[in-house]
DNA sequence: TCGATTACTGAAATCGTTTACAGCGCACTC
DNA sequence: GAGTGCGCTGTAAACGATTTCAGTAATCGA
C-alpha cells in the first residue's frame, strides 16, 4: 500500500476502509512506526511546539513558570523547547535564530530592559508573548504582574504596622521587574510623607546569597531600619538566614518580606509575608495567548497583568491588628 | 543566486569566494532571513534537541535537573525539548512517539517501576539516557543516585546521635528512589539491631504537604520518635513546618533530616540536615550521556552512579560530639 | 595555443511526510 | 446498458534545506 495511505491512517482522516486501516495498524506495530517530526512539520508548516525562552533556570520561580507554561501547553498538545541564560542581545539573537521552524511561537522573558530592544526587529514576524516586558511589551502580546502596585501594598502594610525606616534589598540593574518593584516602594514611602534614605536601598541580584549579603551593610547602619522589603522571596530567604546568624529576631527585631510567594515561603521559619503572584498562572497565561494568536491569525494584541495581594504570614508581625 | 550558494554561506562550509558570501549574508539580513529548522532536520538528520521526559515540574528537584541538563545541552549546542506529567505506560509512549523525527535522544526520568516496563521496547530503537531507573537501568545508559547508601548513612548518623526511635516519611509507593532510600532506612536500622517498628513508617509523595500531614500520626504515637528521616527535603520542610504548628521544638524535641539537598534546605530554619545529591550534575552527565552516544555510535552501555555525602546542619543537632 | 587544473557556482536528487488530483471499480439510476 | 456518483487508493508535487555532481570561467604550465 502507498505511503498515501498509510498517511491518512494515521491522521483518521478521509475515506479509509476498515480492512485497509487494520492492516495498516497492524504493520505499524509490528515495525514500531511513528511518522517523522520534522518531516511533518516541514509540510504542514506546524511544529506543536512552543519555544521558551528564559534569562535564566535557577530557583522556584523559573521552576513554577515551565510548570504553568508546559501545563496548559500539554493539554493544548504541544511541547515546549527550552532555552535559558539569555541576557545579551546576541545571545537572544542567536537562541531565536536557531528556534525558527522549530516551533510555532515563543514565549520569551527578556527582563533585561537593554535586551528587549533586540526584541523590536521581531515584530510581527513570529508570534510572540513577552513575560515581564517593559518598554517594548506593548508591540507583542504580553503579561505583566502587577508590581508596582504590590510593592506599594506591602510597603503600605508595613508602614501600617508602624514601621518608618523600611529598607529594600533590590534586584538587578537594569531588571524591569525590580525596577517597578522599587518605584512601588518609592511611591508608598513617598504617599506616607516619609523621606526616602538612599542608605537603605541596597542592590541585590535576585538570588538568595544576594539577600543574606545585602543584610550586613543594613545592620551596621547607624539608625537600623526596623523592616525589611526584599524585591523577590529568594533574597528575602537569604536575609531571614543572615539575621538569623546575626541573632536578630524576626519579626520581633526586624520584620521581613519578600514578593512572588514562592511555595517554601509558606515554610520557612517564620513565615514568610510576602507579595502573592500566581507564577504558574503566569506561565498558563503565556502559554494560553500563543495557540489562541496562532488560530485566530491577527487579532488586536492583548497586554495582560497578573494582579497580586498580599500575604501576611509572621515573617512581618502578622496582621495589623 | 542560488539556494546551493546560499546554503554553503550559512554553514561556512566548501569554497566560496568573499564577495558572494558577502552579498548572500547582506541580504539575508536585509530580509530577516534563518534556515527553517524543521527542513535541515529532515534532510541533516539531526535536531539538535534532547528530549527530556519528566514525571513532573513541581519543586526545586525537577527544576535543578533540567537546568542541570540545560546547562550541558546548550554548551553542546542542543537545545531541550520538555513533557512532563508522564507516569502511566499509554503517556511515556505517546510522548515518546510525539517526540520522534524531534529529537537527536532522550533522557527519560521515571521512577515508577510500573511504567518501566514500556521503556523495554525502546531498547536501541533511540539513544536514551535513563535517570533513576530501576530494574530496567542496564539495559540503557543510565544514571542513578546512591540512594541507600545516603539513607543508610544519614540513619547511621541519627542512631549516633543516640536516637532510638527514628520515623521515617517515605516516599511515592511504586517509586524507585523513595522504595531504594527506605530501604537504606531498614538497613541501617538493622545493622545496628534495632527492631524496625512499621508504624514509625508514614507514606507520603514526595510534596510539602505530604510531609507535613506525616507529622500528626507519628506525634500520637504513645511512644513518640525523636528523629523523623523523610524521603527527601519538600517533605522534611513540610515536616518542619507541622512540628512548629505543634509547638515542638526542632532539633530539641525531634531531629529532622531530608534527602536531595534541595538549595532552601540551608536556608530553613533551623538549616536542614540532609543527604546531599548535586542534582544539577544529575542533569549534566545525564545530557554528557548523550551527545557522546550520537557520536561514538554503538559503545559498551555506561551506568553511573551518583553518589551523596552527608549534610549535617542544626536540624538534627549538629554534628556528632 | 591548448589542455589541465583550480575556484567557484548551479542543477537536481534527497530527506519523510501531506494533500490535491486522478483513477478505478462498483452500485445505482433512468 | 450507459451514465453518474461514490468510496477508496495511488501518483506526484510540494515543504526548505543539504549535498553530490556537473558545468563554467579563469589561471597556469607546457
Amino acid at each position: 500500500m502507498s505511503v498515501a495511505t498509510v498517511s491518512r491512517v494515521w491522521n483518521e482522516a478521509a475515506f479509509v476502509s476498515p480492512e485497509t486501516r487494520q492492516r495498516v495498524a497492524a504493520v505499524a506495530t509490528r515495525l514500531g512506526y511513528s511518522p517523522h517530526g520534522a518531516a511533518r512539520s516541514l509540510i504542514t508548516r506546524t511544529t506543536h511546539a512552543l519555544g521558551v525562552l528564559l534569562p535564566d533556570l535557577y530557583g522556584e520561580f523559573f521552576s513554577e513558570i515551565i510548570r504553568g507554561i508546559d501545563h496548559t501547553a500539554q493539554a493544548a498538545g504541544y511541547h515546549i523547547l527550552v532555552s535559558s541564560s539569555h541576557d545579551s542581545k546576541d545571545e537572544i539573537d542567536a537562541a531565536l535564530r536557531s528556534m525558527r521552524g522549530r516551533v510555532d511561537g515563543m514565549i520569551i522573558m527578556s527582563p533585561d530592559l537593554e535586551a528587549q530592544r533586540t526584541l523590536h526587529a521581531l515584530q510581527g514576524s513570529f508570534p510572540v508573548v513577552l513575560l515581564n516586558g517593559g518598554a517594548e511589551a506593548n508591540a507583542f502580546d504580553s503579561i505583566t504582574i502587577e508590581n508596582h502596585e504590590g510593592a506599594r501594598a506591602m510597603v503600605r502594610h508595613l508602614l501600617a504596622r508602624g514601621h518608618k525606616r523600611i529598607a529594600m534589598i533590590g534586584g538587578p540593574q537594569r531588571n524591569y521587574d525590580a525596577a517597578e518593584r522599587l518605584r512601588g516602594y518609592r511611591t508608598a514611602l513617598m504617599e506616607s510623607g516619609i523621606a526616602p534614605d538612599e542608605s537603605l536601598v541596597v542592590q541585590g541580584d535576585f538570588s538568595e546569597l544576594s539577600g543574606h549579603r545585602a543584610v550586613k551593610p543594613l545592620l551596621a547602619l547607624e539608625r537600623r531600619p526596623t523592616a525589611i522589603f526584599a524585591a523577590n522571596d529568594s533574597m528575602a530567604i537569604g536575609a531571614l538566614s543572615a539575621l538569623h546568624e546575626s541573632g536578630m529576631r524576626v519579626p520581633e527585631d526586624v520584620a521581613v518580606a519578600g514578593f512572588d510567594d514562592i511555595p517554601l515561603a509558606r515554610y520557612m521559619n517564620p513565615q514568610l509575608s510576602t507579595v502573592h503572584v500566581d507564577i504558574a498562572k503566569l506561565g498558563e497565561r503565556a502559554a494560553a495567548l500563543l495557540p489562541s494568536s496562532l488560530l485566530q491569525g491577527a487579532r488586536p494584541r492583548q497586554q495582560l497583568q497578573l494582579s497580586t495581594t498580599l500575604v501576611i504570614r509572621s515573617s512581618c508581625g502578622g496582621l495589623v491588628s
